[in-house]
DNA sequence: GGAATTTTGTATCGGTCGCTACACAATTCG
DNA sequence: CGAATTGTGTAGCGACCGATACAAAATTCC
């Protein structure tokens, strides 16, 4: 019913999604996005309202693209305790992977973004809380088999794996190596699989 | 030889290193700084060279009288373990009475300023550094006391709490409880305390 | 083929950014 | 008391910021 538009939605989308993911909101101008996302300045607007919600419907996109869609793969596993371990390692292929080291886009929200916006903060946390649901699922499904012992508690460890999850990120951001991530994931991974060690000793 | 400066170079320091706590690096500007230190806009320049210097110089002081402190504060404990627990039983403490909910300056810096500045990550990297040294150590030193088990590896287990310690300081930031970081904390801490269930069951 | 409607590109708005030129104030040395 | 040196305050530099006014272009409905 009028003039069609010119570019695919979430094309732009991603390409806006990597313009935060490197530089953050505040450093990320509208005219970088808009010369990256291929359509210049009123466009975006027209399309994407202002630079605030354009950075929540990236949010958003990542969220869809990378957080749910690796969720979903490894809760579909047989294994809870192979779907944990399968998820670290995946993040970390991809941590030390990426030439840009760009971490992770809603830790980085995290700190620059959500402080000085409460709905920002609101989404970043419910975003945290879905990777939280899934570690405490992982756990809980993995004890439910007897993977792993009854004396690990599932609330507890899936908040522990998710702050150690956001470390781990950070310090991918900073340089760490693939070795020194693997190495931070050991001892947590090691208290899931032989707190006992009496018991599957042989 | 000459006019004596108007202000106390580290009160100043102190304002900026509140200002970059808050807000991070590019979200504070210049004239942000000047008022929040008490000086006018070319008294800066002329004390502290151009912001980047300044911020440099704020992460040192920051790191000085807060990170190195502590540290030292907890080296001197009689007990490694309890200077484990105890530290980053304050850091909780400290997170969550913070009505502004800065986190760490550090771990902010590592996400929104280091990226883009070679010689500001290598400030933090050496900054995190000295956190998984005091770590490290301190594991050394309670496994050598009996403490803690030999099973424990010291190297891994300082990196993982290093890591856990950086999640920590980030979901304080988004406004995690006390409750939620020690929840996060408990597994981690369990790991020390009684990895071989049998040995100290009675 | 118009009328209506939406997208696109140019040009630009007021505001803020990091930074500094310049004159003036305050101190030490002779 | 000057002379020299350093800190301070006002004013303003060019550059960039987020956002928009406006007209031309491209489509659908009739």
């Amino acid at each position: 019913m009028a003039r069609p538009r010119a570019f695919d939605n979430d094309v732009a989308l991603d390409a806006a999604v990597g313009c935060f993911w490197r530089r953050g909101l505040d450093a990320t101008s509208v005219r970088d996005l808009a010369q990256e996302m291929g359509l210049s300045g009123p466009s975006l607007y027209n399309a994407f309202g202002d630079k605030r919600q354009l950075f929540l419907l990236a949010l958003e996109r990542y969220a869809e693209t990378t957080l749910r869609q690796r969720i979903m793969r490894h809760e579909a596993m047989p294994s809870a305790l192979q779907a944990l371990t399968g998820f670290f390692d995946e993040i970390i292929d991809r941590s030390v992977g990426d030439p840009e080291r760009r971490g992770c886009l809603l830790i980085n929200s995290a700190i620059n973004a959500a402080p000085h916006d409460a709905g920002i903060a609101r989404a970043v946390a419910a975003y945290f809380a879905e990777i939280e649901r899934f570690l405490h699922g992982r756990v809980l499904a993995a004890r439910s088999t007897n993977e792993v012992p009854a004396t690990v508690d599932p609330r507890d460890t899936g908040r522990m794996l998710l702050g150690l999850l956001i470390g781990m990120r950070v310090l991918s951001r900073t340089g760490a190596s693939k070795a020194e991530l693997q190495a931070m994931l050991r001892p947590a991974l090691a208290t899931l699989r032989s707190p006992e060690p009496r018991a599957n000793a042989h």
